[in-house]
DNA sequence: GATTATCCATAAGCAAACCTGAAGGTTTCC
DNA sequence: GGAAACCTTCAGGTTTGCTTATGGATAATC
């Protein structure tokens, strides 16, 4: 019988790219990785690795192999799931991540809330960017992610996820309040912010990209002057008449703060979403997850202006 | 993640009852599958066993755990033969088992036909009788089995096994050759058989069942003298005048032997037939396996009188 | 084009996991 | 009531797998 945690080396080889980055993500060292995919070489008697320049890569044989052994792995996990799930009191370990304004508005009410009604759920949270935290859940270091999709905006898509809408929110552009100064208080629309400063997250993320996007059909390319993914930054330098940024309403909702708001053509939305693998989705664990979430989150976050 | 060798053994202990029998079947000692057992137990956090008097019981939790199990290492097996398949060249191992008559006649043929097509696939051989053969075939300690089925007579039904037809033969009464004295000779009809001594096989075959219902619908209780699992003596106690017995012709293939031969009311056939595990049904050694059988088995075995 | 960094393979030493055998406690069967 | 079957625990030895160190090959860098 084929020894499934050789199994998993070689399938994370596959997603991964590299002995060494699949040692590291597994806490070995390269060698262990190595002398391990070699005993399973010999077991199955079929080549799977060439060497390909300093790197390796996957044979046919492999490839199949790999496929197989995904199947396997999710069924693992589902087996797993399911005798956990099946007591009366839900128990076990969930590791989620949420990105960062998620995390500030609704994650500390939703965690008591967890641990009032499952004291034996352990949830582990963790702050990442979704596009990581989509990659990370495919690769099976997370369980369940809380990430976002732009309109006309493909998300990336990764087999084998469960993918449950969470809420909506809106997307404005947030100015300085008013009486910061002549530039900021003539804007009356996104065409007449080409002029200014504008805070951006870091380029790669989907929110820089739709942003970017935007501006240019408005008919501008935006000078970002501040660029960070801490979203509370955005806020405060908008709030301080440094910068323009857009702004949703997830990001407004612990501070109800004084920026003034135009309304974008369209009033577009983006919509977060929950994901989780789908081997694993109906386990007792990410349900009551995914319900937390969901008695905190309103499933329409628009507030006033 | 579940460690699927610790799995294996609840489902194995699901399969056969007590610890004993595990560790006898995969050649450990009964202390190693407790502690393995007990080591499985932990990593789940929910009780698996319970004694009940000197064995133990599975929980229900445990019994989720091993249907996941079950299909796991059938995924397991599919991989591992995928990937034997693939090559040009047909490989990797064959257990097979087959009872008596048909080992005698068509395998020493049926191994020449395989090595010779496919020098790199390595054949086990063993004799077994139908029941036991594919009791084991289900316990994964083989891989193709050649049995039997009687008319009317259910034969044990395994899950995940992939049953195809082979051939079938004519089952008859067996009389000594005439001149054997009047006893015999006076002999026209099955119902005439029931003073005469038997030859059977032992108890709880499915051959000894079906051959003792035909004599009690015929009207009589038979007398089995002479009880034995080998065919070969049954043929060797008719021929020589010693008793009688139903063969069917597959057992003469052989010794075109000078029995008197019966015809049973409704000419009742015996249906002789390959089995698999569905996980690896479909893998080059299997197709290649019960390809030369299918080559050198005719699919109507009948014989002249 | 030489240097540096990255990556994989192998060898040797070591620690952890696994298995064995012995001993003990139940339960069942005779 | 005694013997046999069964499971468990404990102490021991053996195998397995991991780590560090070393070397060779390729890609990137200056």
């Amino acid at each position: 019988m084929l020894d499934v945690r050789r199994l998993r080396l070689l399938a994370e080889l596959a997603a991964r790219g590299t002995l060494a980055e699949v040692a590291e993500a597994l806490h070995q060292s390269p060698s262990s990785v190595s002398q391990q995919l070699g005993q399973l070489e010999r077991e199955v008697g079929v080549p799977l690795l060439t060497k390909a320049g300093r790197r390796v890569q996957l044979t046919a044989a492999a490839q199949v192999l790999v496929e197989h052994t995904t199947e396997i792995l999710a069924r693992l996990e589902a087996a797993e799931a399911a005798v956990t799930s099946l007591g009366d009191e839900t128990a076990g370990t969930v590791r989620v991540a949420v990105f960062q304004s998620v995390a500030l508005a609704y994650m500390p009410q939703a965690l008591a809330d967890l641990t009032r009604r499952h004291p034996r759920l352990r949830v582990m949270l963790s702050q990442r960017a979704p596009e990581q935290a989509l990659h990370d859940l495919a690769l099976r270091e997370l369980d369940l992610v809380v990430a976002e999709h732009y309109p006309d905006h493909g998300a990336p898509h990764f087999d084998g996820l469960d993918r449950q809408p969470l809420t909506t929110d809106r997307l404005r552009l947030a100015l300085p309040p008013r009486g910061s100064g002549a530039i900021w208080d003539n804007i009356t629309s996104l065409a007449e912010a080409g002029c200014v400063p504008w805070a951006m997250e870091p380029p790669g993320t989907a929110s820089r990209h739709w942003i970017e996007e935007q501006c240019r059909r408005a008919g501008f390319e935006p000078e970002v002057r501040y660029e960070t993914d801490d979203v509370e930054a955005h806020v405060a330098l908008v709030e301080s008449g440094n910068a323009v940024a857009l702004l949703s309403d997830l990001m407004r909702v612990r501070h109800r703060t004084a920026v003034r708001l135009i309304e974008l053509a369209g009033s577009p939305r983006r919509t977060v979403f929950t994901a989780a693998r789908t081997a694993i989705a109906d386990s007792a664990g990410i349900i009551a997850c995914r319900s937390a979430l969901a008695r905190v989150v309103p499933p329409d976050l628009t507030l006033p202006d």
